[in-house]
DNA sequence: ACAATACATGTATATTTGTACATGTTCTAG
DNA sequence: CTAGAACATGTACAAATATACATGTATTGT
């Protein structure tokens, strides 16, 4: 990808598993390839438009690869909506089921979201996974489409965990308990 | 609460719900008693050991019901182990295997801690708790108490849908589906 | 022909966060 | 009585992150 398309790409999908905001990009690239973890190739679109287009070298496939395969400190939790629920003796019932009811809506969102996005993958059918699967023996295809959905199975486990306990919190603060 | 039992609330519960460095604490407290939000109590322990105890003010109180009695924006997701798992078809099963294992203890981990946790709460025996209850009519305590637990609830219920959505990953490389 | 939209790449600045360093006092166990 | 742990408050610096600004080219629809 280039920097423009990584940008349309994190701006697209901000809370799927990755996110970075536009004015990273361009220098984490320029850093990224300084430390020979992707190349990029200088194109012009037209006659003046430059682009550059990056790929991941041998070194950043290493880098990856080693990356994936090594466990990593959970980040420190910061859960904003847990923390306002923790307070909700605090303020009126109803302002509390108010904050409630956006959360599942929210929550309800993503999994609509993420349902889609994980039959596209079943399906083979995100312009991602098919330019993945070009370097892949056909015979690995449905494995690799599979794992890559089951991740979406995850979020979508979680985001119902999250709202179901939210709905169960609207019951408890209704019936005054 | 003065800086240094702040420190050590947020270091030995990391993950909670919220956590702080200690770099953040004393320059934070400076910024919410000079917003209002707190005031500082200066004492003396011994001869010279100087503290500072703060607590909330009239003006601080009112910020936080109106935080709590409103939405918020969801924030960007960035969740590591989630990225590893997008991209397992890379690596061998086995080292897969061992990075989900290792996440299966993490959230076992937290499960037992904050399982511990809201019975300590049910059963009205945290120090943060029984401060609170001071200031509420006896008649309340239950549900008091009931909320807060609960919130330990939904995160119990959250580790749980990762801890299984993880084992489901193990059988899935297992089976090479 | 021209306006709007998409393509494309940057910088400036402030805030937040994390790691580490720095210093002194008081209490407690041996 | 003394060493180590707990109490207590700060700063320095680097890295990550967010918001906003800035500029220009190419394509597309009318």
């Amino acid at each position: 990808m280039n920097g423009y398309e990584l940008t349309r790409f994190f701006d697209a999908a901000p809370r799927w598993v990755w996110s970075a905001p536009q004015s990273q990009i361009y220098p984490t690239l320029r850093q990224m390839e300084q430390a020979g973890l992707i190349e990029g190739q200088k194109e012009i679109r037209g006659t003046r438009l430059k682009r550059t287009v990056y790929s991941i070298t041998e070194r950043g496939l290493e880098e990856l690869r080693t990356w994936l395969g090594t466990g990593h400190a959970l980040a420190p939790v910061r859960d904003s909506f847990f923390l306002q629920a923790l307070f909700f003796d605090m303020i009126d019932t109803d302002r509390a089921a108010s904050v409630l009811k956006a959360y599942i809506a929210e929550q309800e969102q993503l999994i609509t979201e993420w349902r889609a996005h994980r039959e596209a993958l079943l399906a083979k059918d995100t312009d991602l996974l098919k330019e993945r699967l070009k370097n892949r023996p056909p015979a690995e295809h449905d494995r690799i489409a599979g794992l890559k959905a089951h991740v979406f199975t995850g979020q979508i486990a979680v985001a119902q965990a999250r709202a179901d306990w939210a709905r169960e919190s609207l019951r408890l603060l209704a019936e005054g308990v």
